[in-house]
RNA sequence: GGCGGUAUCGUCUAGAGGCCUAGGACACAGCCCUCUCAAGGCUGCGACACGGGUUCGAAUCCCGUUACCGCUACCA
């Protein structure tokens, strides 16, 4: 087992969930981890569900993620004629049968049993047909699935990475069906074919497909193939416990990115979800020290909740240790989008824009939440709300506004540090507190109640327009008074 | 119904028989810091599903019960 091989599998009937993006990044770290391959695979055998929209998306969350796979992506639907032959082989080799019970008839018989017995396996009735009439059903015509004859005694078992020791009695599966009346492969007679062929050494998967193992064991072993590997992932689900779906609100990578999460926070959180490095830890990582921590030993059982307000705090960490570098163009999309700000803008006030965003990035815990608080440093708008509270009586707030506005004029140099401590000491002479002064001068600044601290703010606008802005709102006042 | 899986604070988890008076993180509450809002720091609240064993000793091992989840298709 020098280099494991692995695979992500999903079906292209939706947007990547972020449940299937927890299968991906689990398969990915391990295969990182140990030097191994992370492949991908499309199970596009249900054409009725799949879409290549659906595909398209499944890409690009993956990519947005960060999780890049080793060689081109494979797709089932193109695998028929091997899923056919392989299921033929069975046949041949004596390990399956054709079955020429018909789906009604079957369904007939099920409900059946349902009413007398309770549980439906099939009886194996077509297994009885000889040889030759088989053949000659087969050549008249006649509409036939195949079967596997699934071995009567003993019992199927694995020793599965998540869960240890895991069997099912033989007695309880039915010989299942492998391939269908018109030549399609059934879902596990598919993925097992495609799995050999690309000699996957480990399955890592959701747990919903335990009970999907013993039947993809047996027909490894009909076709004669060395077994892989089995990891089962425990579920995610939703805060009311159950599976996440739509109900629960965003459960769609993307729509997390679009909520203004960071793909490195995602992945943090997700990895968190199912998994441990155990012992204590700091909870904030990146992929490279999750993939340097990442082992199968750390897999959990139980299913876990998609807490959004640990992601949101995880996201904020995230957002705290990322550069302005990498988060401008994040940003830029954001503002652009909203149209709060346009390019023009940005781009004649990139340096402020750039200064705005080392202050804010602290104390946001989402790119929109940090976008949200831009504006207030490109371009001037007093909210009047704001307004009211802060300046209650115009003589009051034109009086500091203009103390203000001589302090920075008559410091010897743009220094913000000292300019607030200049302020303070205004407030001090003047008998009042500091918020007394400094309150107003933040709205005169910002034309808000609220913003990062005096000195960041004078240190993001600058000489030039925290004087303009002091204007600015000393107009206003005397206008809104007059 | 049958089969399989799971079970530690509200949530994510640490815990591999004594280190557990069960630790950390998110959330929540309070306090501190403080020019506002955040961030940050501190404190508090808060859990071994239940019942039997095994053992000198069990959150940890075994059995049962309960709850939840999955599978039980010519879906994937």
């Amino acid at each position: 087992m020098s280099s494991p091989r692995l695979r992500f599998a999903p079906s292209p009937t939706g947007y990547l969930h972020v449940g299937g993006a927890r299968t991906a990044l689990f398969n990915w770290l391990y295969a990182r981890r140990h030097g191994g391959q992370f492949l991908l695979r499309v199970e596009d055998t249900d054409r009725a569900r799949s879409t290549d929209e659906s595909t398209r998306a499944i890409f690009e969350g993956l990519q947005w993620l960060g999780l890049d796979w080793d060689e081109p992506v494979v797709y089932q639907g193109a695998n028929l004629a091997r899923h056919r032959a392989d299921a033929e082989r069975m046949v041949a080799s004596g390990h399956a049968y054709r079955c020429f019970c018909s789906a009604f008839e079957l369904d007939a018989r099920r409900k059946q049993a349902e009413v007398s017995e309770g549980a439906f396996k099939y009886d194996r009735r077509c297994d009885q047909l000889d040889r030759a009439e088989v053949a000659r059903r087969v050549a008249a015509g006649e509409p036939s699935v195949v079967r596997f004859r699934v071995p009567e005694v003993q019992s199927t078992g694995w020793n599965d990475l998540v869960h240890g020791e895991i069997s099912f009695p033989n007695k309880d599966i039915e010989d299942f069906v492998v391939l269908r009346s018109d030549g399609t492969p059934i879902y596990n007679m598919a993925v097992t074919s495609d799995d050999i062929a690309m000699r996957i050494t480990l399955v890592m998967r959701g747990d919903d497909h335990i009970s999907n193992t013993p039947k993809q064991i047996m027909l490894y072993r009909a076709l004669g193939e060395e077994l892989p590997q089995f990891a089962h992932l425990p579920m995610i689900h939703g805060t009311d416990g159950k599976k996440l779906s739509k109900r629960h609100g965003a459960t769609a990578v993307a729509d997390w990115q679009h909520e203004g999460i960071l793909p490195q926070a995602m992945v943090n959180f997700l990895a968190l979800l199912g998994w441990s490095p155990g012992g204590e830890f700091d909870e904030v990582m990146t992929m490279d020290e999750l993939v340097a921590k990442f082992d199968a030993d750390g897999l959990l059982k139980k299913a876990s909740v998609f807490d959004t307000k640990k992601l949101e705090w995880m996201n904020g960490q995230h957002l705290a240790r990322t550069s302005v570098e990498q988060l401008e163009p994040l940003v830029t999309t954001q503002l652009l989008r909203e149209g709060t700000v346009t390019r023009e803008v940005l781009q004649a006030r990139g340096m402020q824009y750039r200064a705005a965003l080392g202050a804010l990035r602290g104390r946001s815990r989402t790119i929109t939440d940090l976008a949200s608080q831009v504006p207030v440093f490109l371009k001037y708008r007093i909210d009047p709300a704001a307004a009211a509270k802060v300046w209650p009586d115009a003589a009051g707030a034109l009086a500091i506004i203009d103390l203000a506005r001589d302090a920075m004029q008559a410091a010897p140099a743009w220094e913000p540090d000292a300019i607030e401590q200049a302020l303070r000491r205004m407030a001090e002479q003047r008998g009042l507190g500091v918020g007394k002064v400094l309150g107003p001068v933040r709205m005169a600044l910002t034309g808000s109640a609220s913003s990062p601290g005096i000195s960041i703010v004078l240190g993001v606008l600058g000489r030039d327009e925290a004087l303009a802005r002091l204007e600015a709102a000393h107009a206003y006042v005397a206008g809104s008074s007059a």
